[in-house]
DNA sequence: AATTGAAGCAACCGCCATCCG
DNA sequence: ACGGATGGCGGTTGCTTCAAT
């Protein structure tokens, strides 16, 4: 059985757009607006179906849409929010004014994908030269940990790296307001519920495993109903509240979410932006600098 | 200059959620 | 309450462009 696809009719056009059919859509849509999808290429005289009407008009003829490559800035957001979100690139696209769901996925899966998998491969090598970093790396919801902590990281040495060299007095300030504006707004409100129905304030695991205090970022804005908390002594406060996310995040691999946080951020902090080739070099004889146990694991 | 493979991107497809009669 | 119609979303495909050989 199943349901019928609207271009399903013979006579409908497929493929790319001519300019001419853009002219008509767009022509149409300004002087009647769009109406019903599904009517409007009959009304427009457009061979289309309404689906691929819609598609066109949002992904490329919208007048507010926002050409071009995509900025430091709107790349930063993009890792975080999918850090977060995962392929929810709709509500990525919400946080983005003038660029599409189908740009941003497109923007993902050929630049920033390829990115995040170079440092996974960079993790991998790392992680190897530590015997005590039992991190399963075969494990799917490890990996996904691999990519959410890579994604993150990237953005906020991005982020922190341009305040620094952009403002140095306050741009701190904007970035820090950065994940808690998203972690209050509609995207934000499924992962405030995460914890169930009772409503426990659990505050986000980014927030919590965030390496804006541990490189030295304090806050210094508390108009913000969200608050950034020193990780030493805000995140064992609400450790217990928080743990089911730690294990969803993890499922059943080796260390937990505070460990590998604990870790990866010193670790990926380092991977970044490494100048010169060999992107280990640095790590010659130096790896108990650069890296140190946490207590607990000590 | 011709060929080939990779990368980038626009568009399609099918599923799902919501709307509406 | 139910079922069909519609819109929205995410995954995938395939065409175009470009660089390497």
């Amino acid at each position: 059985m199943g349901r019928t696809y609207c271009c399903d009719n013979d006579g409908v056009k497929k493929g790319a757009w001519s300019p001419e059919e853009d002219r008509i859509l767009v022509q149409y849509i300004q002087k009647h607006g769009h109406g019903s999808w599904r009517s409007l290429p009959k009304n427009a005289g457009l061979l289309r179906c309404g689906k691929s009407c819609r598609l066109r008009w949002t992904n490329y003829l919208r007048p507010d849409i926002k050409r071009g490559p995509f900025t430091p800035e709107e790349e930063a957001t993009i890792i975080q929010l999918h850090g977060m979100l995962g392929n929810k690139w709709a509500s990525i696209a919400s946080q983005l004014p003038g660029r599409t769901d189908n740009e941003i996925k497109n923007f993902w899966n050929t630049h920033l994908k390829k990115r995040l998998s170079s440092l996974d491969q960079k993790l991998q090598i790392f992680s190897s030269s530590w015997g005590p970093i039992n991190i399963k790396w075969e494990s799917p919801s490890t990996q996904h940990m691999v990519h959410w902590e890579s994604a993150r990281v990237e953005a906020e040495a991005r982020l922190s790296m341009e305040s620094l060299l952009l403002n140095p007095s306050s741009s701190v300030k904007m970035e820090n307001n950065y994940f808690p504006r998203i972690w209050n707004s509609e995207v934000g409100e499924p992962f405030r519920n995460i914890n169930g129905k009772d409503g426990g304030a659990c505050e986000s695991p980014i927030l919590q495993a965030s390496s804006w205090t541990k490189f030295g970022f304090s806050s210094v804005d508390n108009d913000n109903e969200f608050q950034m908390m020193s990780i030493e002594q805000e995140t064992h406060e609400q450790e217990d509240n928080c743990k089911p996310n730690a294990d969803i995040i993890t499922g059943s691999d080796s260390i937990s979410f505070n460990e590998f946080t604990d870790y990866s951020d010193t670790a990926l902090k380092l991977l970044l932006d490494i100048p010169g080739g060999n992107d280990m070099e640095f790590l010659e004889g130096h790896t108990e600098k650069f890296y140190q146990l946490p207590q607990s694991q000590v």
